[in-house]
RNA sequence: GGCCCCUUCGUCUAGCGGUCAGGACGCGGCCCUUUCACGGCUGAAACACGGGUUCGAUUCCCGUAGGGGUCACCA
C-alpha cells in the first residue's frame, strides 16, 4: 500500500505541490509572533499555489486549555489565515508517534535509556560544578536487550550522529552547520509512554505532507533533531524527505528585548478588542515587520500574496513599534466602509454614551463616519469622537469648551441662533454660506463663530468641520443644544 | 558559559561592487484651514568597529564589539 502510494504521489503534480503549517502550542492566547509566523505561512502557501495547514501541539496536557485553543482559532480567523483544512490536533496522534518510535527502536536508531531524571540532574550538577559543557552520554546507547533492567521505566532516546557535522540550507538564514558532536541523543518517548515534541513534529510533518517549515529562529536548534529523526525514518522505510526549513527572525519589544508581556506580547485579541485595530492594518504591519518589497507600505492582501517571498525575509530580528502600527490602522480606517466601521464602532460607542442605542443610532452614526474617521487612528478614538452624536442634552462641556463660552461668545451665538433659525435648506453649503457671510457682517473670522459654536453643539474643542456637525445634529437639535448654552 | 544566528537613520526597511545611501513611522518647519485630523511640501537623522580582497566597498572574506536564540521526560 505503502509503495503503491509512493508511486502514484511520486509522478503527481501534488507531488511538487508546497504545504506549509502553524503549529502553535495552545498554553495561552496567539500572540503577535505567532500571528506573524501564521501569516508567512500562509503567504508562502498562497504565492505558491499551495496548501496551509494548522496543527494543534497540544501535547503538554497540563498547560493546554481549551480555552487557548479557542483564543488561538479566534485570532487567526480575524486576521483570515484559517487553515485550508481541519485542524490536526497533535495529542490525539500519540499512538502514531509512539509507532515511529517503535519503529525507530527495532532498526537500532533509537534506543531505550535507564537513567532516571534524578541521576541526569546530578551528573549535569557535577558537569555545572566542574564548569564543562553537560552532554548526555548514557550508557544504555549501546546496551543489548539482556542487559535490560526486568521492571524498571525507561526513555526512548535517538542515538543522535556524534561524528561530522550537519547543515541545514536555511531558506532564511542561509547555511547553518553544526558539529554532531554537539547533538544530544534527544528523548523521543517519555518513561510514560508518551512522544516528545521533537518526535510528534517530525512525524506529523511528514503525514501532513508539510514541505516546507517555517517558523520562528527559536528553533533552529531543534532542526538539526529533528533531522536526525527524519533522516532515520528515511533509512528505514525511505518517504521522508528531509523539509525545506525557513526560520524567521524573532519579534522584539521596542526596547529590542525579547517581547513580553510588557510591550506587545499581547494576544491579538487585545489588538482588536482592546487597541480598536483593524486585521487588515495589524496584517499589513505584520507583513512588513522583517520583510520589504521596495518602498511600498501599504499593501493588499492580494498584492502581499503576489510579491510574498521568504527569500525577501530578512534575518535580523526586528523591534515591534506600536506607532507605525497606529499609524497604519488609521491609514486603513480611512479606506474602511462606512457601514462596517459604524457596526465596529457601534459596541464601543454604547459603553462611552447611553444615548447611543444601535438600534436606532446606527444610520446617523453611518453618515458621520466619512467626517469622523478621517481623524481617528483607531476604534477607541472613532467612537469617542462619534460620542457629542448621541450625548443627551444639556450637553457636558469639557473645561477647555467652556472656557470658549464667554459672555462675548455667547452674543455671537445669539446671532447666530437667530440666523440658524431662518435657515431653511439646511445643507452643508448653505450652512457655510449663513455663518461666512455672518462672520463678514460683523467683521470678525470665521473662528470666532466656529469655536464657541462647536463649543455649543459639542461640548468639545475638537470635532469635525461645524457645517458638518450643524447638518449631521439637525436643525431642532442644533438649535436647542445652542440655546442650552444661552440659558 | 558551550553552540547557533544577527548587525543600514530612534524604529521598520530599500540596496544585492561604482547611488547626493532611497522610502515609511516618529520628530522639527512650512502650506492648507473654523478646531482637530487628513493631505501637500520640506528639514534633521544610518551603513557598529578593525583588518583584508578589489581600480573601487554599505555590498565579498576574517576578526572585534554589541544584540538575539538555544542548551528539559515544555513546546
Amino acid at each position: 500500500m505503502a509503495s503503491a502510494t509512493d508511486t502514484v504521489s511520486a509522478g503527481s503534480s501534488t507531488e511538487a505541490e508546497v504545504v506549509t503549517r502553524f503549529a502553535p502550542s495552545p498554553t495561552g492566547f496567539l500572540h503577535i509572533g505567532g500571528a506573524r509566523t501564521a501569516l508567512f505561512n500562509w503567504l508562502y502557501a498562497r504565492h505558491n499555489g499551495g496548501k496551509y495547514l494548522l496543527r494543534i501541539e497540544d501535547t503538554d496536557r497540563a498547560r493546554s486549555t481549551d480555552a487557548a485553543i479557542e483564543a488561538i482559532f479566534d485570532g487567526l480567523n480575524w486576521l483570515g489565515l484559517g487553515g485550508d483544512e481541519e485542524p490536526v490536533f497533535q495529542f490525539a496522534r500519540s499512538d502514531r508517534h509512539a509507532q515511529v518510535a517503535h519503529q525507530m527502536l527495532d532498526a537500532g536508531h533509537a534506543y531505550r535509556c535507564y537513567l532516571t531524571q534524578e541521576e541526569l540532574a546530578a551528573r549535569r550538577e557535577k558537569a555545572q560544578a566542574e564548569r564543562r559543557p553537560f552532554r548526555i552520554d548514557s550508557e544504555w546507547r549501546d546496551a543489548t536487550p539482556d542487559q535490560w533492567p526486568a521492571d524498571q521505566s525507561y526513555v526512548v532516546r535517538m542515538k543522535s550522529p556524534r561524528e561530522g557535522e550537519t547543515t541545514i540550507p536555511d531558506r532564511v538564514q542561509g547555511s547553518i552547520t553544526v558539529q554532531n558532536s554537539e547533538l544530544d541523543d534527544f528523548i523521543i518517548l517519555r518513561s510514560d509512554g508518551t512522544p516528545t515534541y521533537m518526535l510528534a513534529v517530525v512525524v506529523d510533518d511528514h503525514d501532513m505532507g508539510v514541505t516546507h517549515v517555517i517558523r520562528g529562529d527559536d528553533h533552529i536548534n531543534n532542526a538539526f533533531r529533528q533531522l536526525v529523526i527524519v533522516r532515520a525514518m528515511d533509512a528505514i522505510e525511505g518517504g521522508w524527505p528531509d523539509p525545506v526549513y525557513a526560520h524567521i527572525p524573532l519579534i522584539h519589544g521596542a526596547d529590542g528585548a525579547k517581547l513580553s508581556k510588557r510591550h506587545g506580547a499581547l494576544g491579538v485579541d487585545a489588538y482588536r478588542d482592546e487597541m480598536g485595530l483593524l486585521p487588515e492594518a495589524v496584517f499589513n504591519y505584520l507583513l512588513r515587520l522583517g520583510w520589504g518589497h521596495g518602498d511600498e507600505e501599504i499593501i493588499s492582501r492580494d498584492q502581499a500574496v503576489e510579491w510574498f517571498d521568504i527569500a525577501n525575509v530578512n534575518k535580523g530580528a526586528s523591534r515591534f513599534d506600536l506607532k507605525k502600527l497606529l499609524n497604519l490602522n488609521g491609514h486603513y480606517i480611512r479606506e474602511a466602509d462606512d457601514a462596517r466601521l459604524a457596526g465596529l464602532v457601534a459596541p464601543r460607542l454604547a459603553a462611552l454614551e447611553p444615548g447611543f442605542d444601535a438600534a436606532t443610532g446606527t444610520d446617523l452614526l453611518t453618515r458621520a463616519m466619512p467626517v469622523l474617521k478621517v481623524r481617528a487612528a483607531d476604534l477607541n478614538e472613532l467612537a469617542a469622537s462619534s460620542v457629542f452624536l448621541f450625548a443627551q442634552r444639556p450637553l457636558p462641556v469639557s473645561e477647555k469648551a467652556a472656557a470658549l463660552l464667554t459672555d462675548d461668545s455667547r452674543a455671537i451665538l445669539a446671532k447666530v441662533v437667530a440666523a440658524l433659525e431662518a435657515e431653511n435648506g439646511w445643507t452643508i453649503e448653505g450652512l457655510e454660506a449663513t455663518l461666512k457671510q455672518m462672520a463678514e457682517e460683523l467683521g470678525i473670522g470665521l473662528g470666532k463663530i466656529a469655536q464657541p459654536l462647536r463649543a455649543s453643539l459639542t461640548g468639545q474643542t475638537t470635532s469635525p468641520g461645524i457645517f458638518d456637525v450643524l447638518a449631521l445634529l439637525g436643525k431642532d437639535e442644533s438649535l436647542a443644544r445652542i440655546r442650552d448654552q444661552l440659558a
